[in-house]
DNA sequence: CGCAATGTTTTATTCTGTGAAACATCGTTT
DNA sequence: AAACGATGTTTCACAGAATAAAACATTGCG
């Protein structure tokens, strides 16, 4: 079905991929964003400069490097019903990460991919990198899989009748088998993955739910497998859940969220 | 001065401001934000799908209103050095308003006016409210006097230059004596003042620094005026310039922010 | 039951966004 | 020191895309 109708306006929907261009890599210039997003330098300029005016955008003037501008920022504090989630999330991300010393994660279902909501990098000199705004696979990865399991199931069947691919020797991508995965991570409450994703990697991801009790994001410690024992998987599992719960029920309490009417500022 | 060049381009510039009055209210539908932006209701329509598209906006899709959506809170973990003072803040205003029960509010200087970069809502049910993303004047309001303090002269100058608006009876529009205002709040190292900006409003404001000793925002705690006391003044004070010093001392230590490199995601 | 307000779609026209290429301004190399 | 190469900036002409207006659909309200 090649959709008919296209509303999408191109010169704005230009300027979004410039802004996610810039959040995935910061600090680059006119030049090297042309070449990423496949635009010419002279429309790459002029989207830039619409962008700075509004602070969108902000640029080293002496390096003439651009990155994300404050503005954003701005509206970030300021989201709707979307941003409850984030607001509930990123203190407890922060208490996590501390406990933990590890990466923790936020990532939320979009269609059939992941969604990296927000991160928090671990203390470790050697740690993994995820990066808040990327999308990846369901069937891989602690937080993912979690996803996974509790999407409704024309999710899970449409997953699985896609190719599986397989990001390390453990990633399973057997049909049969991942289903009893998901239905151990129902059973559970949690999951606990290693190297399924990333050689090397342990994920140990809980169900973060809305009000109505439906799973809507997982929060997750990752790390390096070197770091990861039987103690660590105890306390890790205990710290996640604990952080998962905190999360939902920060959701509950504040419900619908507060959109203070305007009088003034000071 | 019509200046000659203007490398805008008036479709982004509108999803832009489509995006800043959806900040400002949301839960707005098509035909109201067309009116509030002078827009025709098929441009704003098309322009909301292109933000949709790509996560900027969400919608209910019950009532067909729009608020903004959860890819700008993505972005809004990515900002590039713009971000650090945020990141700085965020904490540390949470901590502030917990400590007062009162408004939190942070603001710069942008150009010839002040900008609220983020707020916190105080707990009492007789409190002002401030909104993120909101312009204000330089010369009226604890915070943004203190900005104007420690402007650059050019900066004083010209807004002393313009008429300056009495916002109450006690809004000070005497040039002379702003400017000695401002020498006091240099003298001092902090700015309080009262009904300047609203009447019945207090607001106690610090001043936070980059690495190199200059001022680049203020912190500043607001409330009403009859739960202002000989005690509050103190305290309320000491928190400020706390906060102020704890901030810029983050702002320090971080430098130039982290920036990890993507390797994969969990 | 009908009216009014809102969201959605279509279409024609204009104007604006666009790419190509020239220009300027660096920093680097030989 | 001179020439080169890379980058950011500006100009310009044209195609095509953004836009306004108006028709259509849908919803809620009286």
């Amino acid at each position: 079905m090649t959709e008919p109708k296209d509303y999408k306006i191109a010169a704005v929907d230009r300027a979004l991929a410039l802004l996610e261009a810039l959040a995935d890599r910061p600090e680059q210039g006119v030049t090297s964003l042309a070449k990423s997003l496949g635009m010419t330098k002279s429309l790459v300029f002029r989207l830039l400069h619409t962008l700075e005016e509004r602070g969108f955008v902000s640029r080293d003037p002496e390096r003439a490097e651009y990155s994300l501008g404050y503005r954003i920022g701005v509206l970030g504090e300021r989201l709707g019903k979307d941003g409850a989630l984030l607001y509930a999330a990123r203190p407890v991300m922060d208490a996590l990460r501390d406990k933990t010393s590890e990466n923790v994660n936020l990532v939320i279902r979009e269609g059939l991919k992941s969604y990296v909501l927000a991160t928090r990098a671990g203390y470790h000199s050697i740690r993994l990198f995820a990066q808040a705004g990327r999308n990846g696979p369901l069937h891989a990865g602690g937080g993912s899989l979690l996803l996974l399991a509790y999407a409704d199931p024309s999710v899970v069947d449409t997953v699985l009748a896609q190719p599986l691919e397989a990001f390390t020797p453990h990633t399973v991508t057997d049909r049969a088998k991942l289903r009893q995965v998901l239905e151990r991570i129902r059973a559970n409450g949690y999951n606990i993955v290693l190297n399924d994703l990333d050689d090397g990697a342990f994920s140990v991801a809980a169900p973060i739910r809305s009000a109505d009790g439906a799973v809507i994001a997982s929060i997750s410690v990752a790390g390096a497998v070197v770091r990861f024992d039987e103690e660590r998987r105890e306390t890790y599992l205990k710290a996640a859940l604990d952080a998962a719960a905190e999360i939902s029920e920060r959701l509950s309490i504040h419900g619908p969220g507060e959109n203070g009417r305007v009088k003034s500022m000071a």
